[in-house]
DNA sequence: CTGAAAGCGCTAACAA
DNA sequence: TTGTTAGCGCTTTCAG
């Protein structure tokens, strides 16, 4: 139940000052002078005063409440770039103050609004509506980890058909022909390019890829296995495999380990992410690294922007992925 | 720039109505006849009005926000564990229409419970200041994942000294002798609380377990690979591995094939969480289940009736974990 | 530099 | 069943 708040008045009261004086204080306005500092702190302290962040907000006609919203397609909290968002929203939103509120959405329900100042739409896959809600509704609004183009939103994308392109060419450079890959999520507009870019990438290095070495995974590790059973058992094994995440990667390795398959020495692995627990495996794992976390920690700056009045344009920009040689990956030798 | 909001007051000249009216209608307070209610709902419609929180919250006085606060060590995420509780949490607040706030914390810097409704913590590591604070303000708070003795504080805890015991009965009853660990982090009351009903399951089953069979570790893949390298060197190598968590034991299965060590047949392992990632390995992972999802859910039913003043008492439970027999481990035979 | 007073949008008595 | 009227705790003109 309701503990009774101490108020703005039971400060304004010991100090000896207005509400407004002490208003001032809370807020940093410098027109106060020294002596009335002290003492409202003094009482701000001794009554252990917090600020009622309702009536701050209503008050001034703001909101710091971000909202950051997922799509909670199974399995999105063991994929490393879930964890990247999140942890680069919430970092940049406590170094600006924001609160965050977070919301994993299946797209069918519209989000409550309401009482957010803003939103970050981390990838859009069955919940374009809420997108154009938001939009309609004039609600500072920006999109992560998606090129729109048929919506007028800000977004900050990746270059993914950039990163699938890389891997196929560096695969191809090491001299390697039969080079397989495990998609991610096709749905989803990252899983789609990064197919695309690898297919585009072996056509200009007019290497053909059979359709028994495309295998749909859906970024789990479960598919990977799958997939990488199925690739080793064929009697025309590829020599390299492009797993479209690390986390694929990484069971991929692990798969051919448990059917005494070497890596790199008779298979070269690259995976997509950079995620760190790549690092530590039997080998260290080559890879195609995308800036998940800075793209989150920009997408909330960018938003406190659009909030607090300071930017009109949208932005709409895609991050460049590169790629990260270790030591999956060797030339292919007869 | 906040758009300008259509507030009650558009909605009562809309709908000829008065602001009390509108206010009824959307609590759903009873008393409005059927007219009215049809007018209001088409003018909010009409008008895509949305109720201001900030204003309802100050005027009701009640607060539907609710935080969640974790400790916010390295990997935290990659853990089955944080992310158990984070869906839980999530899905109970959904459906009771709660807000959630989501606040990692160092432990160091306070957190601004200001316009919090109530509060869970997950795992009090080097928060405990944190939650004195909170019950001290008077605030709903409640702990989960920790039995908390010296604070008079709700919780649900996990039966840990129970869960470790478990594990090694299992083993023990396998016929093996030579056990070796991998713990968790030391200092958090999860890890302890596994090693130490570890060590007295097989002090109960008269088994020695010498200090280089057990392996301080941290949770991490990282940590569980060194200790399964070194556990796998030795030259009297244990028949049988505890990793005090599935995501260690996934590990060391790794470790296992890439050494040429069979599981079971050469080494059983044994995890504890009963993550669903472990069903789909080269072996079936036998595991002690913990109810994670199950205790963020309740904690969050718990929590909201202490807000809404419905229930007094502190909470005070510890919850059961359970074997789940796989494929990971089998008898001892010489 | 300070304070009085007018709201912010909404809920909750209290009358009618 | 409805409307009138106070506030909720704070920010923000606007005078002083």
């Amino acid at each position: 139940m309701a503990r009774k708040q101490v108020s703005i008045k039971d400060v304004a009261r010991r100090a000896k000052v207005s509400i407004t004086t002490v208003s001032r204080v809370i807020n940093k306005v410098p027109t106060v002078n020294k002596k009335n500092i002290e003492r409202v702190e003094e009482a701000v302290l001794a009554l252990k005063y917090r600020p009622n962040i309702s009536a701050q907000r209503l008050a001034s006609g703001s909101n710091n409440t971000i909202g950051l919203v997922m799509p909670g397609y199974p399995g999105i909290f063991h994929s490393f770039f879930a964890v990247e968002i999140i942890r680069g929203v919430g970092h940049a939103c406590e170094s600006l103050h924001l609160d965050m509120v977070f919301h994993i959405t299946d797209g069918a329900s519209p989000i409550s609004v309401s009482y957010l100042g803003g939103i970050i739409f981390a990838d859009v896959i069955e919940n374009r509506r809420q997108v154009e809600d938001a939009v309609a509704d004039g609600l500072p609004c920006l999109v992560i980890n998606n090129v729109i183009q048929d919506i007028d939103v800000s977004y900050i994308g990746i270059n993914n058909l950039k990163g699938g392109k890389i891997a196929a060419e560096y695969l191809a450079s090491l001299g390697h022909k039969r080079i397989a890959t495990i998609t991610g999520n096709l749905k989803t507009q990252a899983g789609f390019d990064r197919f695309d870019g690898f297919m585009k990438g072996m056509d200009d290095a007019k290497l053909e890829v059979p359709k028994e070495y495309v295998f749909r995974g859906d970024y789990s590790r479960r598919s990977a296995r799958q997939a990488a059973e199925y690739f080793f058992s064929m009697e025309n094994r590829p020599t390299a495999i492009f797993a479209q995440s690390d986390d694929m990667a990484l069971e991929v390795i692990a798969v051919a380990y448990e059917m005494g398959i070497r890596v790199p020495e008779d298979v070269s692995v690259i995976g997509f992410d950079d995620n760190p627990q790549a690092l530590y495996g039997p080998v260290g794992l080559t890879t195609v690294r995308q800036p998940v976390f800075e793209m989150a920690e920009k997408s909330v700056r960018v938003l406190h922007e659009m909030i607090s009045g300071k930017r009109e344009e949208k932005l709409k920009i895609a991050l460049d992925p590169e790629l990260v040689v270790r030591d999956s990956c060797i030339s292919f030798r007869t």
